[in-house]
DNA sequence: TGAGTAGGTTCGTTCAACAGACCTTCGTTC
DNA sequence: GAACGAAGGTCTGTTGAACGAACCTACTCA
């Protein structure tokens, strides 16, 4: 971690997983990688962060057994970054601490609300769904802009996509418009 | 946050949550203030942090809502750190972390066991009693050494004193042995 | 031939983390 | 009443990561 120190003193598994997570933009990246984001420029658009910093944190993600690095096309070869069954884990951790963050440092209500795809309910504090009484996976989760959402915030086609309702882990490519550019 | 540049940007609870408990050592404390920690030098012993940036984190965190600070004595005055009622609620996205941590980022099984202080059942991956069938909260939580625990680690009195069976935000001054050195 | 796209690397600047020394206030002990 | 210790800090110089911007390398398409 930074600074030529780390949490290895602490004997917690909490440190451990900060030490893989726990680094500035780390968990934003996963966040994204749960919102469909795989490609570097997508998330590099979306997260308005220094390109060498993305490339270090794409990197130890991979290393860490959270994202897989893989191909996507041939010739040129190009890549993409996939939520391993690990990094998927992540979803409670992730949806814990953003119902955290919606009651109790933001205004104006839900930027983002999760429900069961199957039946449309909004999950609870714990990413059950109170419906059906189960715990919901991340590909099961239907996301959607809440009431507390700012839509003039950003309007780069990555968070246009990311602001239609899809599920988790759906790649963002196919909600992406073609820059239809207005004649003129 | 750090570098002059926040997550500002991020229309997103998470990053909301991240400007709070994001940075460097803010979670660890939270967490210490959980396990019961309430004073600058417990802190201090037990994070092996530098003492101008706990100053700096505990200041964020009351600034935040998170931590309260209280004289817990007069004459010389004496401050502890309580965790506020919005502090309390980061138990859910923490335990979802540190069980993260335990099943990806350690080996030898948990360090810390956290389970019903009334039933004594291990608490579930959610932080719910299966037994019972409640959402613990985390003043019910007890926690105790596990498996995995390396008890040479830390050798401290707030080590040692932490390392006993107790629950969650139950002060550890009352933990803490009068320092026995033996005779000679 | 030139422009564009994807996925980076390199480099100089800035600013927080770090380690350790120092400070203040009060109580206790010799 | 001088010395010492505890608690809760502040101050200072050094280091190293984050930042921003420019540059690089394939490859494709018009």
């Amino acid at each position: 971690m930074a600074l030529g120190m780390d949490y290895a003193q602490q004997d917690c598994s909490l440190a451990r997983a900060l030490e893989v997570v726990g680094e500035r933009w780390s968990m934003l990246i996963v966040r994204d990688a749960f919102y469909g984001v795989r490609r570097f420029n997508d998330f590099l658009a979306h997260l308005n962060i220094p390109r060498a910093v993305l490339t270090g944190r794409l990197r130890s993600l991979v290393a860490a057994g959270v994202l897989d690095k893989e191909p996507y096309q041939q010739s040129p070869v190009r890549y993409g970054y996939n939520l391993t069954s690990a990094g998927r884990e992540l979803w409670l951790p992730i949806y814990a601490l953003a119902r955290w963050g919606e009651r109790h440092a933001s205004e104006g209500g839900a930027r983002t609300v999760f429900s069961h795809a199957t039946c449309g309910t909004r999950l609870d504090i714990v990413g059950s769904c109170p419906t059906c009484g189960v715990l919901v996976a991340p590909q099961d989760v239907m996301m959607r802009p809440g009431p507390g959402a700012v839509s003039e915030m950003r309007q780069d086609p990555v968070s246009r996509a990311l602001g239609r309702p899809h599920r988790l882990l759906e790649p963002i490519e196919q909600l992406i418009e073609p820059t239809t550019e207005p004649v003129g």
